[in-house]
DNA sequence: GTCTATAGGTGGATAGAC
DNA sequence: GTCTATCCACCTATAGAC
């Protein structure tokens, strides 16, 4: 039962994976109508400019992530292994040797909307909030084994593995993102 | 005794603070152009084109970085205290909220030379590896506790430090990478 | 080595027919 | 909602004077 999509997911579907690859200065409304398979002024019609398009773009994709995370939430007690689901969630765009949108917006931001800026911390600020929820638990459950404060934890989780991501990018090796990411995994036990 | 610098350097120095803050294809040569005081045709008699540009930014980027673990081999034995100059090497673009060029050129890679592709794994390759050796000789030293291959502990500190880059910039927050940095330490003492 | 002038292309964006 | 047609700004790059 696979919903026909509309017209505005089509091309925010198209936009993401673009922006995944070559960044959000690095395409124009021409790459994203020719993969569509509409003409641009269609696109303007459902984003009236690129920071509009930049903003769906994120908010869409924070959506997605509260979505996923809560998903590994109800299927997951165990906090190390929430943790290998999140650091596959995290490997997924490293497949095709892409990054994911936030840390590809976060190169560009910049260049971006205030709007989009507030999107994407607020995206992070989620990413972090949840393993350090996470990272606490875990450890006062005895899953997981660190020192320090869970918030600091998670940050150093999270750093990892966008790091790792553009390494596995740059290298074009996708195994380089998988020994960071067990690394990270086994470091807490 | 400040040597008075050609314009091809001063070119590359304003080219790199600009892609680091804006990334490889965020900027024109007329930006380049404004803030050095020339025209765009004089860039264009130094870098026929903007290939040539980021190729010659990633090697001058290169030989910058061997020249910096250079001065930190030869000024200081502890190993722990070299990779606390290594993270100061990496917190330096943060104050301004940038990345370093490594960092942005990866997110840029797929619209960018085969040259410029090969420069960048080169670089981090130099990063990787200086970090291994030094990992390496700690452990053996008992400078340094950790458990694994020292190959392992390069990324993962290689890719936590340009995470934490990415992290400060996006929240505009500098004390998310000194924490980062910080903790990374901290975990091999 | 740097300039003016300009070519030739592509970018985002809009007007108006259908 | 999608199209054709088009505008204008900006981009990379080159030719040729100085």
């Amino acid at each position: 039962m696979t919903k026909i999509k509309n017209t505005a997911e089509a091309i925010l579907d198209t936009a993401q994976s673009i922006v995944q690859d070559v960044g959000f200065n690095g395409f124009s409304y021409a790459h994203i109508a020719e993969k569509v398979g509409i003409r641009t002024a269609s696109i303007h019609y459902h984003f009236p400019n690129k920071e509009d398009l930049g903003e769906a773009l994120i908010s869409r994709y924070h959506r997605n992530f509260i979505s996923a995370i809560t998903q590994i939430d109800t299927q997951t007690q165990n906090s190390l292994e929430k943790l290998r689901k999140f650091t596959l969630l995290y490997g997924g765009p490293v497949q095709d040797y892409c990054t994911c949108l936030g840390v590809m917006i976060s190169t560009d931001l910049a260049t971006l909307s205030g709007k989009t800026r507030e999107g994407l911390a607020q995206l992070f600020s989620a990413n972090l909030e949840w393993l350090e929820r996470v990272m606490d638990q875990g450890r006062r459950e005895g899953y997981l084994n660190f020192e320090g404060a869970a918030n600091v934890q998670a940050h150093q989780f999270l750093a990892s593995l966008q790091g790792a991501q553009l390494l596995a990018r740059s290298f074009r090796d996708v195994s380089r993102f998988n020994m960071i990411a067990e690394g990270l995994i086994s470091a807490l036990t």
